[in-house]
DNA sequence: CGTTCATCCTGAGAGC
DNA sequence: TGCTCTCAGGATGAAC
């Protein structure tokens, strides 16, 4: 589950049935999952053995749970969806999906949690916690602003080590706009890669990419310093808007690789204005939207309404 | 420093 | 039917 819209869906499912329980055993299936924890998967079924998951978090496309040992040392259980990972809470005795890669059984002998992903790009790892300070005052003067809808997550135990460089994300406090914004204007690359960065702004991917790009009319090849702050700051408030909207409909499903932690699917597919919608027409203007190949991969965009740099490249 | 490229995987769908 | 080819919500590290 790719973008921030539906890990956030992730996200929720877990604080409502994993945290406030104890991990009895962790059982890793195949040693791929847990490749970015270096000491192996013996190793971390060992040290999650009893721990107490206190809360669940996120930041951009990562997740992870904030766990307390028996021993009072706390860590993150640091989780990624690569492409197409899942987290679903099932009895232990449901069938075993041909893709599962974990399972967490619990002390209170409730339903497991499991992992399961086909392409298996996602995975897991322990990191320690460190306070999320990335920013000084100085750093903070003149911007910031208002943020009504940010959710506030309290990253209270801080942040894990291992995803420090993934920068906030729209809906989190830490989200400094006007930063991303001037970061953004300095930079002399196709602005579609600077939504994507994200060491800049965290939780966007190609889906709402370009329908941000398509809500501010720019095509996401133009090069990211030609565009003025304030259309920077439209676009960047247009990604967060989509994602929010994506939010309240559970999130885009194409299929069912996409699914919260009960397995069912959000419905933002039927919102979406240009993503894998090639030859529908635009919108606002009638247009075919067009297909083209960007970062080996597809952007889709309205021909019309964001007309490509100068010279065709 | 920033940017590109290949790579990690499996499965679905298109085209032959 | 079965083969091949292309493509898919991502991140990373090596190579320019």
């Amino acid at each position: 589950m790719p973008e921030l819209p539906e890990v956030e869906v992730v996200r929720r499912g877990l604080e409502d049935h994993v945290v406030g329980r104890r991990i009895e055993e962790a059982a890793f299936i195949g040693a791929r999952v847990t490749r970015r924890h270096r000491p192996g998967p013996v190793d971390l079924a060992d040290q999650l053995r009893g721990n107490a998951v206190h809360g669940a978090q996120r930041r951009g496309k990562y997740l992870w749970l904030e766990l307390e040992a028996p021993d009072g040392h706390r860590q993150g259980l640091v989780i990624h969806l690569g492409m197409s990972g899942q987290l679903l809470v099932e009895a232990a005795g449901a069938p075993r999906q041909s893709h599962l890669h974990a399972t967490f059984d619990f002390s209170d002998g409730g339903p497991q949690l499991r992992f399961v992903d086909q392409r298996t790009f996602g995975g897991m790892a322990l990191a320690e916690l460190v306070p999320d300070g990335c920013l000084d005052d100085e750093a903070r003067v003149g911007g910031g602003g208002k943020d009504p809808h940010r959710s506030d997550l309290p990253h209270s135990w801080g942040i894990p080590e291992s995803i420090t460089h993934i920068a906030p994300d729209p809906l989190e406090a830490a989200f400094h706009q006007d930063e991303v914004i001037a970061r953004l204007k300095a930079r002399h690359t196709a602005v579609k890669r600077g939504l994507l960065d994200q060491r800049l702004v965290s939780g966007i991917g190609n889906i709402y990419a370009d329908e941000a790009l398509w809500r501010a009319r720019v095509h996401g090849e133009r090069d990211a310093a030609s565009l003025s702050k304030p259309a920077l700051g439209r676009l960047v408030e247009h990604a967060t808007a989509v994602m929010l909207e994506a939010l309240g409909q559970g999130g885009t499903s194409f299929d069912a690789l996409y699914v919260n932690v009960n397995g069912a699917s959000g419905f933002f597919d039927r919102s979406l204005d240009v993503y894998g919608r090639e030859g529908f027409p635009c919108g606002r203007c009638g247009t075919p939207i067009r297909r083209e190949a960007f970062m080996n991969r597809s952007s889709y965009s309205c021909p019309r309404c964001q007309p490509r740099p100068r010279p065709a490249p």
